[in-house]
DNA sequence: CGTGTTGTTCAGTT
DNA sequence: TAACTGAACAACAC
């Protein structure tokens, strides 16, 4: 499920519900998704500190507490889940942050992803400095600039998160649908006009699927028929087309989508 | 019992 | 070197 908005979404979770409190301890269910340090180490940096305000980096969630921060990544089934009570524990509830007011529990059925701890800025920057610029707020001369002098397709820039941060498998397919740019286009070949509408539909995708905190499957999206076995294109009712691009499933559609 | 899955990383290749 | 590809990771649903 994260992509961006999700993360987003996370975000705004934590900071209604988490940001203030006081840690007063953290359980470690499973400590293999605590992935550079012991449960103690973390406890020790964090416990009696208050979380602050939650930052966001592309697909990560930073949460400071003290001058340490913890850092969350949510694979591809991680979520943030608030408990106002210390009820029974979920079985996929892997790191519980236990709040004056409640718990937060990282989530994660598949164990892909975990909670990172950052002692000091550098260490934050070991985790998250490779990253690129966030997608949403991008402005157009700096989306041309991450995609220069890129020799693969259009699609496989847009998932490097080294290139740009943020951008899934579904908010591409659905960037560049709306776009109606190929995304095996080769990312080079990309000029003025496409350029144009692949920065200001990324900044609408982006915005709408922020408002709802999360990727959205909705009609008039791509992401509301993607699912579907013969599916048609919302836009002009072609076939859609499915198949392999830069590693991943990617649907798009034959007619719009030619150049 | 195969196949597929919203993400990242690593080894190997171009 | 830069950047690409595919496998691996993990735990399910169908």
């Amino acid at each position: 499920m994260p992509e961006l908005s999700d993360v987003e979404g996370f975000r705004r979770h934590f900071a209604r519900y988490a940001k203030g409190h006081r840690i007063k301890g953290v359980d470690v269910p499973d400590p293999t998704l605590l992935r550079n340090a012991r449960p103690r180490a973390l406890r020790s940096a964090i416990v009696g500190k208050r979380f602050g305000e939650p930052d966001r980096h592309g697909k990560w969630l930073i949460a400071p507490a003290g001058r340490a921060r913890v850092l969350l990544h949510f694979g591809m089934t991680g979520l943030l889940v608030w408990s106002g009570d210390a009820r029974e524990r979920h079985r996929y509830d892997r790191i519980v942050f236990e709040l004056t007011g409640g718990q937060l529990r990282y989530r994660n059925m598949r164990r892909l992803g975990g909670v990172w701890l950052a002692r000091s800025e550098k260490e934050c920057q070991e985790v998250v400095g490779s990253l690129g610029p966030d997608a949403l707020g991008l402005d157009a001369d700096a989306l041309a600039e991450c995609i220069r002098g890129r020799r693969g397709g259009i699609k496989s820039a847009l998932l490097d998160q080294r290139v740009i941060a943020g951008l899934g498998n579904l908010l591409s397919d659905e960037i560049l649908w709306r776009a109606r740019i190929n995304p095996r286009k080769p990312a080079s070949r990309i000029r003025s006009p496409a350029l144009t509408r692949l920065h200001s539909e990324m900044e609408a995708v982006l915005q709408e699927a922020n408002r709802h905190g999360r990727v959205p499957g909705k009609p008039g999206w791509l992401t509301g028929v993607r699912g579907e076995g013969d599916a048609r294109c919302p836009r002009c009712r072609a076939r859609l087309r499915r198949g392999t691009v830069a590693g991943r499933t990617s649907v798009w559609c034959p007619r719009c989508q030619r150049g």
